[in-house]
DNA sequence: TTTGTGCCATGACCGTAGTCATATTAAATC
DNA sequence: GATTTAATATGACTACGGTCATGGCACAAA
């Protein structure tokens, strides 16, 4: 989000990460402003048996995490490599202090947030009021409209049904029923297991 | 949030509503920062069979329906006056205008919107992954955290079971049943119907 | 006191998504 | 091309929360 020379003049340093390595945990307290480099991080609650809720994916030129360097809170997620990915960082002191410094990149910041609570009830309204089916398209068309800009024919969804299970709350054999009853419908096509919407 | 003797001279104007009247609806394209003087407003959906979901409640001193204002995106719920209230208001550019020329106001503003993602993020997590009961248990623990300051004993939800099955996607009466099975486990008083967290 | 209204409470039944087990297909590795 | 690994697919069964119907209680107004 931030112009990455700017990032390291306020003493931003990059790391690597390799995919399932966690960057913080759930509880966490936060410490520092991360942004995607290369590669992709996911924000994902596990519960006891091990059935994940993912927040969010972040791709290159995202934040994450942000939220809780205004507040003081514990991270409500853990950050986990989606793949293997770059990040930089840097402190909680100096990103505070760099949006005081850029009010215009302060009010971008803003935006972004709005976006995330935007998106947030969009998908937590479907969650709780809609069935399987609903939800799924909900979340392609959420995916598609941050995605393509402005292309009407098919998208490549580059998720897994796993991950679109984790994503929406169900289970990935629900999702998979789900979708082969989409492509019945023609809402989606299906090829070799790869979906188009 | 802010104070009420600038959002006057911003041109800010009261406006009453009665209880269930409704101040936007959802779809809307938005116009103007809220904020509530006296009473209280919930922001909701409603789908095709009536159910609703309530996605927060505003009481005074709190704006609502504002992420929108800086993005281009319509209302993502309507707001409703959940008791007769009183609100004020200010146009969309006075707004935008104002959070530009108060750089403390702006920082305090992007908090708001960073503790209302992280309540998203923890209800969200809740209503994917687990249960009933532990959901309603969230969700009391949320209010009781931003209501009460660091008061130790019981607290008076002043919510009714329908707003509650409301907020966590539940039925009402799974609710019910799930508030006297935690009742029995002594995690909340039930007196009346009053009950005490 | 009576009537009315809104919320709380409870039981019986039902349907949907979850669970578990097992194939099948795709794609990565050698 | 052969072999391993991961993702997708499908079926049978089950449990949990939803649905619907009905009743009770608290509190306010007539």
């Amino acid at each position: 989000m931030f112009h990455r020379d700017l990032l390291i003049t306020w003493g931003g340093i990059f790391r690597k990460y390799q995919k399932d390595q966690t960057i913080f945990y759930e509880g966490d307290k936060a410490m520092f402003y991360y942004e995607v480099i290369e590669g992709s991080v996911k924000m994902v609650n596990v519960n006891e048996d091990g059935k994940e809720f993912i927040q969010g994916i972040f791709k290159r030129g995202e934040s994450f995490g942000e939220p809780v360097l205004l507040i003081d809170e514990p991270y409500p997620a853990s950050a986990v490599a989606n793949e293997d990915c770059v990040l930089i960082r840097i402190t909680r002191e100096n990103f505070v202090q760099l949006l005081k410094e850029y009010p215009d990149i302060h009010l971008s910041f803003t935006q972004v947030l709005a976006k995330r609570l935007y998106n947030k009830s969009l998908m937590s309204k479907e969650i709780s009021s809609y069935g399987p089916e609903h939800r799924i398209q909900t979340l392609l068309q959420i995916l598609k409209k941050n995605i393509s800009t402005a292309n009407t024919d098919k998208l490549k969804v580059d998720l897994s049904r796993q991950q679109i299970a984790d994503m929406t709350g169900l289970r990935v054999e629900t999702v998979i029923r789900c979708m082969k009853k989409m492509q019945e419908k023609g809402i989606i096509n299906i090829e070799k297991g790869k979906v188009y919407f």
